[in-house]
DNA sequence: GATGAATGAGTTTTCATTCAT
DNA sequence: GATGAATGAAAACTCATTCAT
């Protein structure tokens, strides 16, 4: 963002952080949190584990800055799907569409989601950092609710529930297919086509 | 199940094991897996620690034991919730009031997907350990998707998505419902009437 | 003091805690406190370093288990000197030697209180965890003080300064001969006879 | 003491050490040697981690220059008081006066001694680093003690023990003294009068 | 001379697990 | 079967010190 000049020794600093976050990412992806020690991220990044302690104050404070840094990313491709198209149903598709691309894309993170727990999340939202899941929960309330909400006022859309609720159905919709293509990429391909997915929501299933 | 006759001595074992297991569920389900001490949970049950270890032969096996039997009792009240009704769309009915009463009766156990999560999870399907997933998958693929499969053949749906696909669907928007409530129950209650989620399939968003 | 009996398992237990806290009383007066590990003293002691933390929950408390229950034996061995006798000078010449015995006959304990320190000590009182300090503080203003008070009272001493100026006076006059000791035992003696150090006090330097 | 001209360079250079030193001294007085990193000294200092190395080749050769300046400069005050006076008594009570005042002065210095003990000390001769203490050893075996020395000489004192125990008897008297001031200032006031002090040693508390 | 990033040995502490009684 | 003392590997974290710039 900000367009600063930065030192050699500034940019090698910024580059060895990325290295850092980048071995860590790898490690919790691969085991889990709680799996991955301290020492085997310093070894994995090639540094010494002082010089990790000096980049991040503590092994939750390295996590989180890993979740962050992540996080915002997302949200900001998501947001700029959303955003591009004017019509409500091409911004939907948008949507489907960008989120396929950033978990796919990112499998590592995701699975740094997953790895650590023992036993199943229910959903994307739950088990997230409280203020990442807030953060999005907050995305799902404004940014994609409103595209429901003016797709209804505007009588694109039935209103076949509340916007809120239906911003949160099509976002789990999303994340099961891609949780089955994370299991088996071949079997459950996501759909190229992301009307395969908004049609569930878009098409009746019972009646005219 | 089986209704075999136990002597006073087996009996106050199972009960034992039962305490013990009630005792590692809270704490489990309040701190997750990697937070809590076996130390901590033979104290909770009222063991010793030595005690505890002649039950579960380490702490994944009871880890386990304890997921498993949950597990078990889940997958048979689905089950039953499905098998109870003859027609397709009570069946869904009852799919949907099922997964509510299940999930909000039992708490602990869904915190105790939860809590050790040091991130997020996607689904209630990913980050169960591989064989419970697996078997929900199956339950998924058969006894709910199923349900779909006749409804399609009997036209009483239509095709807007294969059955496994739907069944995937509705499973995620129950899920999806349940967390919005289980972060703020009041603001977000589970809805009595199953419509309320089921139209969000049934009905079509977009045309007649 | 109590007088229970205690099972096989508890004498045992009692038993290794005292070698522990010998342990580390022999290194802390060898090196000082900083200057030890918990390693150390659980191999020193011959005990696996998690044996040493289920008898004392860190260092600090091993620590101040340690100087409790050594100011505990001082105390009561200084107090029972001074009880013991009627006549005020034949309680001063108790306590000169006693004090002169106790810190002989716990050279180690002394330099514990020695070892640590980088710089010197004023006193022995300076230094001490605050309570015990406060705890001999006490000793010397009631038990000690006292004595000179009731001397006083009776005309047996000149009030040539308060009673608590006189009770810190004469201990601090024989713990310099005590360091005198320590440094060089053969060189400076703990004087034998009482007196050398109370005439010190007792007969005037300057005049009749 | 030496009067040489010193470059800006060089005086620059010396204004640096004083105020690493300074630094040091606050930290060591506050938490003690052990409770205060290198790198905290540098940046109280501020100066960067490695201008201190440049300075101190380590963290002892640094505690060493701080404790040893500081007791140069007490020797020196001790030994001109003494000195400025012709008669022995004269003598004695510019000691106690000086003491006070460079003991009150220096607070910090002193606490130096102190806060890194872990346990008390006995005396301000004892847990001196060995050098320190042994030059106060001598100072107080030939300056202090050759003023009782002479006194009895003279017959201006009786001899009611050695020369050296009385030096140690005085010196110790005062320790005691400030130590008290140092707990409660308000309490314990060190007191104007040197006499006070003086006295008992000088009066005999028994008889004439 | 000044800087501060990097180092890694060493410290405290935890906890799953064993086993003699 | 029940107990709980003992074990020790392994984790998180600190800090004195070095050295390339």
């Amino acid at each position: 963002m900000q367009e600063v000049k930065l030192s050699r020794r500034e940019r090698e600093k910024l580059r060895h952080r990325r290295q850092m976050l980048a071995a860590a990412l790898d490690l919790f992806s691969e085991k889990g949190f709680h799996n991955v020690s301290m020492h085997e991220i310093a070894k994995r990044a090639e540094f010494a584990i002082g010089t990790l302690y000096k980049f991040f104050k503590n092994k939750e404070d390295l996590y989180k800055a890993l979740v962050f840094e992540q996080a915002d990313s997302f949200h900001e491709a998501l947001t700029k799907a959303i955003e591009e198209a004017d019509d409500e149903i091409e911004k939907l598709r948008n949507y489907v569409k960008a989120k396929g691309t950033v978990f796919m894309d990112n499998v590592s993170t995701i699975r740094l989601y997953f790895a650590e727990t023992r036993g199943a999340s229910f959903n994307i939202r739950a088990g997230l950092d409280n203020e990442i899941r807030e953060r999005y929960g907050r995305f799902l309330h404004t940014t994609l609710a409103s595209v429901f909400e003016r797709g209804i006022q505007r009588k694109r859309f039935k209103k076949i529930a509340e916007p809120y609720q239906l911003a949160i159905a099509l976002d789990s919709l999303c994340n099961a297919f891609l949780l089955l293509w994370l299991e088996a990429p071949e079997r459950h391909p996501y759909p190229e086509d992301p009307d395969v997915i908004l049609n569930i929501l878009f098409k009746g299933l019972t009646e005219p």
